[in-house]
DNA sequence: GAATTAATTGAACGTTCGTTTTATTAAAGA
DNA sequence: TCTTTAATAAAACGAACGTTCAATTAATTC
């Protein structure tokens, strides 16, 4: 046998990336093999690397696409020139409203760090970074204006952040909670967690609700 | 070669014990061979088999004590009368000075929990999940009190265990924040997030800082 | 319709994996 | 001291791993 009838490498690739990231978060990137992945796209293990010259660089692929991603959506709906306590609120909901959506890239970006090489570790942590300096700079700035109670700014954005990411972790679509009822709740408690002393209603700028219902 | 001299059974177990979840932490379950195990314990891997049966069962035994041993702690400084921003002070500074102690071991528990079969995995969360209920418990007493403001307890008891645990992604002894000072800081976040209105000194037992420190 | 390119198969490579078996030596007990 | 038991080494097992290569066929181009 060989080239298949129908077969279009655009859709192969693309089949490629949407089996890896399911598998690799469902069961780990080393747990994963190339055969399985094959099998999941439905080609042979040969084929996968017309795509992709090695797991790892398939691995990395997927995360810096990722981490891109994020920061895309974040300046796309960052309301720049607004207080902080609005800026912080569009962060919020903007990164449940991401994540949520991206389950399984998501699981992949913060669970297979380990399995990069130092020079894509480094480049991923880069993105990384970037993106939580976002955060650490609004609340900054609303601590700055007394709009937040904050006296350690980097701390305070890792754990932000590691509870907004969290929900990935139990958030399942179809149960009791829709999406915006996950990112008001979370939006409320990160609200009372800077100190923010105005209502939350009026920081919400609902622009990630809209386009998502859409 | 065969027994060598000064060979002790117990002293070997723990060897096993630590370096697993030295190297599990640090490269992932899957990563981590059983040669590769065995020589950072200065034996040959067929030695690692007198002790546990099957590398997955190494695996399940650093977890169950892991949370055996999360519960037993809680239990040990759980002020069980005490008002509800009491207990949650205590549980959020044990939880904090539990898991910076034991970050290796906390990692992989929290990391590799997709690498266990079915009942093993259920046998963990089990003890996870009644590990959260303890969580759970305090927040809806707080809440029925009004000492907190919460409308959902299951939820912010997930927001609060996945910001608490968070910790040892990016805490490293010998930095500019010592644990006492980091647990410190949590729990004045963790007071906030939950609407509570008193001054967090007061909630403060210490009982935690003492043992430690001891 | 012939030539070229794109896409894939099937088989094979050497390596490493978890695990088992057997033999061997140190330590403990009689 | 002799016997037994505890602890380990050394070698080997079949299976699975990531990856490569040559052959083959579908689609495209001329």
């Amino acid at each position: 046998m060989a080239r298949t009838t129908g077969s279009d490498g655009e859709k192969t690739e693309a089949a490629i990336r949407a089996a890896a990231a399911d598998l690799i978060a469902r069961y780990g990137y080393e747990a994963v093999s190339m055969r399985q992945l094959a099998m999941q796209v439905g080609v042979q293990a040969a084929a996968l690397y017309r795509y992709f010259p090695t797991k790892e660089e398939l691995l990395f692929t997927l995360m810096r696409e990722h981490m891109e991603e994020l920061i895309a959506s974040w300046e796309s709906v960052a309301p720049c020139g607004a207080p902080a306590r609005r800026r912080l609120a569009a962060f919020v909901r903007n990164h449940i409203g991401f994540h949520i959506e991206r389950r399984h890239a998501t699981h992949v970006s913060n669970m297979e760090l380990r399995s990069l090489s130092r020079e894509r570790l480094t480049a991923i942590l880069r993105l990384r970074t970037a993106y939580e300096k976002e955060l650490r700079q609004i609340l900054r700035d609303g601590a700055g204006d007394g709009e937040f109670q904050i006296e350690d700014p980097v701390l305070t954005a890792m754990a932000i952040i590691q509870m907004i990411t969290g929900v990935i972790v139990w958030f399942r679509p179809d149960e009791r909670l829709s999406v915006v009822e996950v990112a008001d709740k979370y939006h409320l408690m990160t609200m009372r967690l800077v100190g923010a002393r105005t209502h939350v209603e009026e920081d919400n700028v609902h622009a990630f609700d809209e386009v998502r219902a859409g």
